[in-house]
DNA sequence: AATGAATGAGCATTCATTCAT
DNA sequence: AATGAATGAATGCTCATTCAT
């Protein structure tokens, strides 16, 4: 950045920086009732179940989460769901894959819009709760994956981490990040990515009973945006 | 780094610190059919089913902590077991409060070894995988816990969040930490909780199977040390 | 009495008044096995579990009568009774009302073939006593119901209670019936049930072990009527 | 009576005729702990079990009459209850028989202040249910017999039936009981005794929910004895 | 004789999966 | 392909009874 006495966050013009990111959308799914062709009918109920079960891990957990409540949800019949799933298992291991891609395409697409390597990050971090309060589902699906679908969890994982890595990898070769060696840089993403699940809190904590995301307060983002920049011991600060 | 004698983590002397750490005592239960007294045997018997319930955890998760296996590894009946805890949800809750009790005790006895704040943090650092090594369960029981003990999971986290935020005012009265506000120290405390459970990847990708923690390589520490000290600009590192 | 000709119960003629009664119909469950179409078939084994369930009380009592020993008996998966009925107690509370509704329609039956108040209570009495043959639980169902159908045995006994009420109120606006008010009409109707509770005894005593129901002697019917008739003090009998 | 037109119930001078009534005496259990010889305190715990049984039975079924709950309310340890009963059925088994010779004992007092057999009916009809008050648990005991101790249910009914005989045989004898063979005595005794247990219907069911039982109405005494002596054609009551 | 913890058979209920229609 | 009832293994929990102290 041009001087480091203006923190990408808190410079007067960046104070609301989530005015750039790109509005979420919302998954919508089509009533398959309405459906023409056979396949286009089959299709529909794929992602009518798809859908149920997210909102279903969101409400009651994966463990929760049985067939006769999808399948309900979906408004379908219970053995129409081994039409196109192989087992329960099956679909709470699609959960994750599938929605965590949404969540990093859409994380990235805020990310780009920052020109700097500390700008991008915040603008990521911001796009991150962004995602969660329109996917309120998603952060309880990625929450409780590492004990109901641990491989997906697991590929969500370094999914995300070689995303983070090839991130921070520009930000040496830019010179923008210091004092660190390439393979580093994996410590850096899983702190990084620790860092937005556990300040998940501070997004959650106010939301009332439905888990319906809140923002997450700006000082958060600031002080976050400064540790990540300065460390604790903010040499460099004054 | 400029100076050795200025770094924690790599300086020569220092290549070891784990050297300092106290040994954590691994829990040993001793067969409560040598009991004597009634009072030592039924002593004995609740220190196996709660032994027994945490290597099941551990090994099976929480969704996988029958009775049935609870009571079989620890080599009494089913019934016995309802005379000791409530009910299964019962011996569920207290074993992230008793065990995350255990972990905070050590990594603060760890942490009190060092002089500086950083050197404090390393060493708990250190420490806090040192028992995730003399206790393999616990890593996944604290990791299921949101899941299947939310309001112990809350506790805990709670716990060491405060613990973290007294640990971090002391660094800031002592000038140690500089550029924070007090109310922002909650956010650092977070990042470095979510750091070492995201960090566990480390101790535990290469665990072959049974989840028996591995040592977490030194570079990592370092690393992190670095990433905490002095942010990813790593200013005043030259 | 006066005149053998005018008397219900011990007339000559009347030695058999029970040749009278219509043939009480013994429940018959189809095998569901044979079933066309999936109605019937649900039809058919949700019949099979009532019959089943009434059966396995009658031999066991209510607190013996076991989903396990119910489907058992019924020839369906243990999961099945699930698919029929809510709850172990829904089977057992359906149990009197349903029985009890057969049973009333039966006995009225029979009492309508009657002219005379007391031939038509005399009826009545037979009738019950033939049901119970024929439906050889309806006793224990009965008996047992206070303690583990509460509910369904009060709404049963209010039920037998009005029709009773209603049956004696017309005796009294015949003046067949003298010497009461309205109001006490119910007593005379908690006096009559409770006789043919008690003077059971005299169709099951003689009865093996199946509680197979049977017949009732005739002079037991004889004495009821001659004391319902005329109380014990005989009066008008000379 | 002094005249037929003059109903035992309804005369002036028999208005409370409750007043002749003996005070049932509530049973009382002295603490085994101020016990002085071993006999006399194994004395007295059996008694405290065996009223601890009573009153559970009493409040909570046959069915919730847990060793559990029995010895807790006796105030002694699970297994103490052994030393003194064979098993729960033992006790449960006993419970009748006891209080229903207590029972028996204080109707027959009640019965015997009376002259002629209709006044002693009556007298003993308002014993039962002034027996009912003082034990509140004997209804619930007596009631649930049936099913879960049928042999000394079996046994009590003959007791009563018994006694009920020897009584109607005096009248038979007396002259007082006209137009019925011993033999029908068997019926009418069942006939009265089924009467007791179904009019207890007036005396619980204005109670609220202690199973407290209230005094029985005096009409309805008034409307039995008038059935029992009259019959319902009431042929000389005028 | 009293104690009270250990025992283990037994129970109602759930739910992923199958399969005849 | 959709249906929804049937299946039966698995689970948490209760409680009468036993027995070492």
């Amino acid at each position: 950045m041009a001087s480091p006495t203006r923190s990408t966050s808190d410079a007067p013009r960046g104070r609301k920086p989530s005015r750039k990111l790109p509005v979420p959308e919302k998954t919508k799914v089509k009533d398959w009732r309405n459906a023409e062709g056979r396949n286009e009918r089959s299709r529909l109920i794929h992602a009518a179940l798809f859908t149920a079960a997210a909102e279903v891990v969101g409400a009651h957990g994966y463990e929760g989460a049985s067939i006769t409540l999808i399948t309900q949800r979906a408004g379908v019949a219970q053995g129409t769901f081994y039409n196109h799933f192989e087992s329960r298992q099956d679909i709470l291991d699609q959960l994750l894959p599938r929605l965590g891609k949404e969540m990093l395409d859409y994380v990235g697409e805020c990310s780009r819009q920052g020109s700097t390597l500390l700008e991008r990050e915040e603008l990521g971090f911001r796009g991150f709760y962004a995602f969660l309060k329109a996917h309120p589902h998603f952060f309880r699906i990625l929450n409780e994956a590492p004990s109901f679908a641990p491989k997906a969890h697991q590929a969500h994982i370094e999914l995300v981490r070689d995303g983070y890595m090839r991130f921070l990898k520009r930000g040496l070769d830019t010179g923008e990040i210091k004092g660190f060696e390439e393979k580093e840089l994996e410590v850096a993403a899983f702190v990084m990515m620790g860092a937005r699940l556990y300040l998940g809190h501070f997004a959650t904590q106010a939301g009332k009973n439905d888990g319906d995301g809140q923002d997450i307060p700006d000082w958060v983002t600031t002080a976050y945006c400064k540790l990540i920049r300065h460390g604790l011991t903010g040499a460099g600060q004054g």
